[in-house]
DNA sequence: CTGAAAGCGCTTACAG
DNA sequence: CTGAAAGCGCTTACAG
């Protein structure tokens, strides 16, 4: 381990301050253009590059962004990531991601972590984290949460899609293929699973099927997915709309096991269009949430805010539907 | 936003010196209980927390572990990340994630971000870094590879699995099933794919198959993996041995599109035994890399080197032969 | 048990 | 166009 070589060290070799080799190496016009040229090659040789803790310190910024994840398993969010860090780059900016799994303890602690490493900025894709947590770090670091519907906390922007929408999209789809009985497999309390339920149970009002609806849980403590699913099988149910695609690959793998065929006695519509909606047999039909874009607003609303912007701001993107051979 | 508190912040509320409070906060056994109490009620009451630039700066150590990965898509990988999380937290290491698809630049930079960062270790969970880079990183900070059979670098560590054991699990379990036409997909010419390669050559000339093996390459630029297995099939081969499992689901899914029956007409064994094999049908029988214990001897092997070792370590662990109804 | 001082590697006014 | 000095927020000897 060598150690690296220190502004200090370009400076000797080059018989100049520290201060020039700073000013010239960021470029500044006040250093004249050989001297420029000079010190540059001398750095290349030396390996030299800024310390970005030093940077940070004195800067106050580190052009790096933070983005905390609860799950790495679920595409939905690692499409998102991928957004992210498009955007990103065109700005500059450095993406550190941490990951919490589903223990809010450790979320936070990471949460942590990166505002102590003074961050520019915070994109937050987990619904796990609380709100005192998340406030505390957006007292410090410009936050923007993704694909959750706004948390009751000041100073916060989100991005998010439409889910009631989404919901009616699937459900409408549905009942104009025939469909009547259509189920609908949901799981947890967060706003987002709630407002696609509150989206399918208001679509089949509208349809005029309130009479069928049917919520299957499957939070944790709720009925095992498959008792819920051979139940409404035996009611005769011939759809499914699904919270999400890990749901929906659940639901199609059941059915298969019960000899159903897909989508002749049971057709199944996903949420999220993730690379899972394209690894089911048959290939899922899935509501699409625009994820490159929704990435790519979260780090323009960071740098928006990075430029002086005070108010919240919550962006709605429309989602759309993805038509696959589960329908 | 408002402004951090800094350890001035702490000290003058509590009236004492900024040394005190550093010392104090830190369990220093030289300060007494009773100030050291006082303290840190303080630092609680203003939400006081270390700056880690600041600190990492004067101290020379982040705790902070950097993990470069080259994609989020792939399960194998991110299964691994789950292991080294788990065992730096207990050993008091941060995560910081940075993930660089297959952009050998973009990863290159990745790379000198982490190192600028002056992160204790460097975890690396990719085959497209160049050998200069790895070296220049590995210049700096200790370096451990993982999954990728040690590159021709000093100075660098490596955690393995032994491919050409794997290859031969799968091959003996398909001949042993009465299998004798193996094919084998593999793609790339990156050493983990060639050593399966080779494993699996050795494996079929040792049952007195070697007249039958027929190799696949899907890297691009090769055939199409459809037609190549179409004409697999033609040929009468009744078994693939792939790569890995992102492979045999390709595999899978053509051999049912084409009406074979899995395993009956074709029986797939994968590799890497990720969260991918529980989601093909049938379900995947494939090989076990024990990939949280990769990630915790990765870590292991970083901290023997803060420890002061200098010699280079590769550690090989034995894969094992996870069965299931693809086979 | 406690305080004053130096220094980590950088950037930023401020003089020349 | 260039250099000396202060300071970002911390830790670490070093005196007392």
């Amino acid at each position: 381990m060598t150690p690296r070589p220190t502004l200090r060290d370009v400076a000797a070799r080059a018989g100049v301050s520290k201060s020039l080799v700073s000013l010239a190496l960021r470029g500044d016009p006040g250093v004249g253009e050989r001297t420029r040229e000079r010190i540059q090659v001398i750095a290349d040789e030396l390996g030299y590059r800024s310390n970005v803790l030093a940077r940070g310190l004195v800067q106050g910024r580190t052009h790096l962004l933070g983005v905390v994840i609860s799950s790495l398993e679920n595409p939905y969010h690692t499409e998102i990531v991928a957004g992210v860090e498009e955007a990103a780059e065109a700005h500059g900016l450095s993406v550190l991601l941490v990951h919490g799994s589903r223990d809010r303890g450790r979320l936070a602690q990471h949460l942590d972590t990166l505002t102590g490493l003074n961050v520019d900025g915070l994109v937050v894709i987990s619904s796990w984290l609380e709100d005192e947590h998340l406030a505390a770090a957006a007292r410090r670091t410009p936050l923007v949460m993704v694909g959750r519907s706004h948390a009751p906390v000041q100073g916060i922007d989100s991005v998010t899609n439409d889910d009631e929408l989404g919901a009616a999209l699937a459900v409408d789809h549905l009942v104009a293929a025939g469909r009547t009985r259509v189920a609908h497999v949901t799981g947890g309390r967060r706003p987002a699973a709630l407002a696609r339920r509150r989206g399918y149970e208001a679509a089949m009002s509208r349809h005029g099927l309130a009479d069928v609806v049917r919520v299957v849980d499957r939070s944790p403590g709720g009925p095992a997915l498959q008792d819920a699913l051979d139940e409404a099988i035996h009611d005769g149910y011939d759809a499914v709309f699904a919270r999400n695609d890990v749901a929906a690959f659940d639901v199609i793998d059941h059915a298969l096991d019960r000899g159903l065929r897909v989508p002749a006695d049971l057709a199944v519509v996903g949420y999220d269009d993730s690379a899972l909606a394209r690894r089911t047999r048959p290939r899922l039909t899935s509501v699409n949430q625009p994820r490159e874009r929704m990435g790519a607003r979260a780090v323009a609303l960071l740098v928006e805010r990075l430029g002086g912007r005070t108010d919240d701001q919550h962006e709605v993107l429309r989602p759309t539907l993805t038509v696959r051979a589960s329908t």
